[in-house]
DNA sequence: ATGAAAGCGCTAACAT
DNA sequence: ATGTTAGCGCTTTCAT
């Protein structure tokens, strides 16, 4: 059959046995840290798997246990900052725990997403992180695999996320504090459930005030697709139109808020004097730009690691919980009362 | 024993034998698509497979063949935009060719590289994508696993990478063309490869004007880390100087450059007219910046594809082959003749 | 063309 | 406390 090894000969926990002269099972005993073994020969044992380089097969492992100390995380996109710094975290802290990671992207194609779960499924991962494309309504989980969702909610699973409409909320009532009355809110696409509470955190804060002011809602809140060009389009929109220019505006992310900072400075509109501007997320990059911008930072260490311990921990998942952190508005430069 | 199968019960290649009324043998070879089986055998069993959702089970797979349709990929922090991308790329590649990636950071730590690795090896992985950390020099592969080396050379590997050096000299050479003669460098770490190309490339084309001008080069280069916020210290301490100013920087990375308009924005300089600023790897940020930024676009799809499809060919890897892209000036509007 | 059977390396149940 | 052994699910050789 000649296997063809890249990795010459490996050695086996048979081969060890041989040369410290026990069984396969006391090897086997010793590697796993059972109690039952002496000090003595627990010592040479070792000290042969220090010689020969030792190390499980870890297929072999995984076809005898059935897992193989591994997490799936599917992810829509990493080129959004947010994503991939979930993911920075949640392999960090899968590492620490012993754990590794299989990466898989789902581009934000709701389609592919089970597919994703299945082939995570057939390579035996212990539990899959799931942050959902934005389409996603529903999931499947056929294999019945643990699954815990991020960011996103989906009806019937384990979920991990920032209070995303309690920090809109925080975002839209900073906005008011400081004096703006005709704020923007830039939201996300219309089918995203993130975009939804977000937006609905926004108007919990503005709808009575919209009302007040016989201001109509509909001329202030514009979808859009989360990143930078989505809003940088959706500033031109609102800056551009005919009405009185809101004075304030709230993106739905911190990327969107970056491209109204593009659109603001493209159009000579100083920022924070002329247009105050809050974003959503946190991103590391929120500190760089020009003006600093202000937002509404999610806990993300928080939710990475509470979504890894759910899967790794042995406990079984309860499907109605959800994990909610808060939000923190980290106050910078883009904000100022209105002109 | 009583494994305690997360998922139910796996239907294994047997139920799909004894459901179709063939060998196991039968079965394995219409999976794996070997031609000696009449159709209407293969045909049944198809169609048994289709109704059970038998699915083979990797780890099986991966004991008997030695190998299971994994990639790993090690990556220094994900944070950085021009990972993360890269990161994408690859697994999108990987994925179209039918394999998996196990994604690892080494946060930067050359020490623990070689662990990754050697935790990749054990997990059978059929070869790795190293981005090594800045400080890496060396790099064992004890187990001699598939090691393909990307953007940071470390001699003995094969390595892909843009022509960083090359795309350096584009740049200057660009500042040079619009009449700048005091022009800055930011470079990044002292101990980076990457670092040291690009500052050579630059100097390729500066060294003699430098000379010329009587000027020291070592006030107009400075090292920094490759982040937002190494570019913007680095241009407030070229920024603040009292001999005669700069009127163009080149950045090395992008984040650097994004900090360095921030370091202008702060010190009311104006971009490009009171300096040009070209960064170096074309993240998708650059274009969303303002001003928009002029910089030395790497070919990121050319680069994973390549290194992905040298691990997955299964031809021998040649430890003396670089497989170096061009990079590719991307005009914007961060540069103007000098003042 | 197909079936039977031998393991891949490991863990854990069962003896002792 | 330790050795022996039966598989985990699959691929592949060897017969037929």
């Amino acid at each position: 059959m000649n296997i063809e090894p890249s990795v010459k000969q490996r050695t086996t926990i048979r081969d060890v046995a041989r040369q410290a002269g026990v069984s396969v099972g006391t090897v086997s005993r010793v590697v796993n840290g059972h109690p039952s073994v002496t000090d003595a020969k627990r010592r040479v044992v070792l000290q042969v798997i220090a010689e020969l380089g030792f190390q499980p097969d870890t297929a072999a492992q995984s076809l005898r246990r059935g897992t193989n100390r591994t997490l799936g995380v599917i992810i829509p996109d990493l080129r959004n900052p947010f994503f991939a710094e979930l993911m920075q975290r949640i392999e960090l802290r899968a590492k620490e725990r012993g754990y590794s990671v299989l990466f898989a992207s789902s581009d934000e194609q709701a389609e592919s997403e089970e597919e994703l779960i299945a082939n995570l499924v057939r390579r035996k991962v212990e539990g899959v992180v799931l942050v959902p494309s934005n389409r996603a309504e529903t999931i499947a989980n056929p294999g019945g695999v643990r699954l815990v969702v991020v960011d996103r909610h989906i009806a019937g699973h384990p979920f991990v996320a920032a209070d995303h409409r309690a920090g809109a909320r925080a975002a839209a009532d900073y906005l008011v504090s400081l004096g703006h009355r005709r704020i923007a809110c830039i939201s996300g696409p219309e089918r995203s459930f993130v975009a939804r509470e977000r937006l609905a955190g926004f108007m919990d804060v503005m709808a009575d005030r919209f009302a007040e002011a016989d201001l109509d809602p509909a001329t202030y809140v514009i979808s859009a697709p989360f990143d930078y060009e989505g809003g940088r389009q959706a500033a031109e929109a609102l800056l551009s139109g005919t009405g009185p220019r809101p004075t304030a505006v709230f993106a739905c992310s911190d990327q969107q808020a970056i491209g109204v900072l593009r659109a603001a400075f493209d159009r000579r509109i100083a920022i924070p004097d002329q247009l105050s501007v809050v974003g959503f997320d946190g991103i590391l990059l929120a500190d760089l730009v020009a003006p600093r911008l202000t937002t509404a930072a999610q806990p993300m260490a928080l939710i990475a690691n509470c979504a890894t311990d759910l899967l790794i921990g042995g406990e079984p998942l309860d499907n109605a919980t959800s994990h909610i952190f808060p939000c923190t508005m980290v106050l910078r430069e883009t904000c100022a009362p209105p002109a």
